[in-house]
DNA sequence: GGTTGAACCAATCGCAAAGTGGTTCACCTA
DNA sequence: TAGGTGAACCACTTTGCGATTGGTTCAACC
């Protein structure tokens, strides 16, 4: 065997591993929680040895297939956001008019700063996102279209602190409560009106429109915000009779 | 005895095991992370029941003195804002203009709140933290009282989510290196326009013109973001050359 | 020179026991 | 009879420990 040959098969052996983990990482068994075996167990189920599996790891990583904590262990995906922990404390501390308001400062401002900084593929794929939101039958489908929409939007903007103030509401309305209450808003009628206003509000990020970005998404949000109120005076007593709001 | 003299005695070690207990709150010798002895112990240590240890604490705790958790114990003050975590992790992330742009958002959002909701109390207050504020010579001292003035404006705003998305900013700007980047900012040749700012904004809140306040707060973070942007152009480069900013 | 297995280190987790506030109840006293 | 007390119980938090897991280094081997 040559040197040539030796290189091969080691080439080959660093791709064999990293074809298999992409293979586990893409289409894989794993855990409910997302988790990868431990790198001891790959390496002894791939017949490699513990360094080849973490340098397997370590490019996957780098690709953000995967994310590894020293003493945790190895998952899919990226880490979860840290805003959760703190919306839960957050959350029982604050009213649906609270929520709402806040929303109608951060949102625009988010909505400005994504239509200075968006890129073409940015609105194309914003297109896309709110094309799914309004032609889905399926409302939860829709919900959670509309929902990927805003946050693209919202780190579109490419601000890291304004991004976790997003976060946050975005969290709190994430509750169960809150799902309730969207779900009693949720009305065949309005679904034209949302369309235009989301198509209105992206062509203004497409034009590079400031002001009009800011404007349409304050828009949006005060037809949500009117809806949601109305909703909740037909039904009477809820938690908050100035509550918000859904798309 | 009589029945008068026995309700003497009882509202007197009522009396003295809060007298005791607001005496150990306010100058005694607690944990460096201000723990109180648990209630077992004081009711011990006062040769009281426990109950009546209890019941001093719910007062202390009403009157915001000392906060109570079960499980954990009792500790002097408020419990901490829980954002540190967060911003701990956030701040590694964030750039300095981010920080100053997402400030230029939620600070005048909160003064215009602050203004449709402050009462004369409140006002009050605000214009005393900001003579204290000008009227120091102690820059470290300043700092604090603006800091103050600044948390009590986001705080009389009234609204939970953007308090903390306030508390966020606030926690990364309290870092060491921002901290050094704001004492090269410092000059006394800007503090007349800060206390003439700060002024100009305390009066909008008093009128309850939020739109004023809003713009005057917007004015006084431009300056400081302008002021801060000199400094890192002057010294060369730091972390972020559209840096922000302080009073 | 690159890979490997082994050893060691630092961080995390799970678990049981101990500790701490929260609540209830029976008893006692005036 | 009303209020205080001690005890018991409950739910939550902390602590300590062993096991686990990723992170790093090193010597041996090909």
């Amino acid at each position: 065997m040559t040197d040539a040959q030796n290189t091969i098969q080691d080439v080959e052996n660093s791709s064999y591993v990293l074809r298999q983990l992409r293979f586990l990482v893409t289409n894989g068994d794993v855990g409910s929680n997302g988790k990868l075996p431990t790198e001891r167990e790959l390496s002894e189920t791939l017949g490699v040895g513990r360094r080849a599996v973490r340098r397997a790891l370590e490019a996957l990583e780098a690709e953000g297939l995967v994310w590894r904590k020293q003493g945790k262990g190895t998952f899919i995906g990226q880490p979860p956001d840290p805003t959760g922990a703190l919306a839960a404390v957050i959350a029982g501390q604050t009213r649906a008019s609270e929520v709402a308001e806040a929303r109608l400062y951060i949102e625009p401002a988010l909505a400005g700063l994504c239509a200075a900084r968006a890129k073409p593929d940015d609105v194309r794929r914003m297109r896309v996102l709110a094309e799914r939101t309004h032609q889905t039958a399926d409302r939860d489908a829709a919900e959670l279209w509309d929902g990927a929409l805003h946050r693209m939007i919202a780190r579109t903007a490419g601000n890291r602190v304004l991004l976790t103030a997003f976060s946050l509401v975005d969290e709190i309305r994430s509750s169960d409560a809150w799902r309730a209450l969207r779900e009693k808003a949720r009305s065949p009628d309005t679904n034209d009106l949302y369309a235009r206003q989301h198509m209105h509000l992206i062509d203004c990020i497409e034009r590079g429109d400031v002001v009009g970005a800011e404007e349409a998404m304050r828009a949006h949000l005060n037809t949500l915000s009117a809806r949601m109120k109305h909703v909740i005076e037909d039904a009477g007593t809820v938690s908050d009779a100035a509550g918000g709001e859904d798309d």
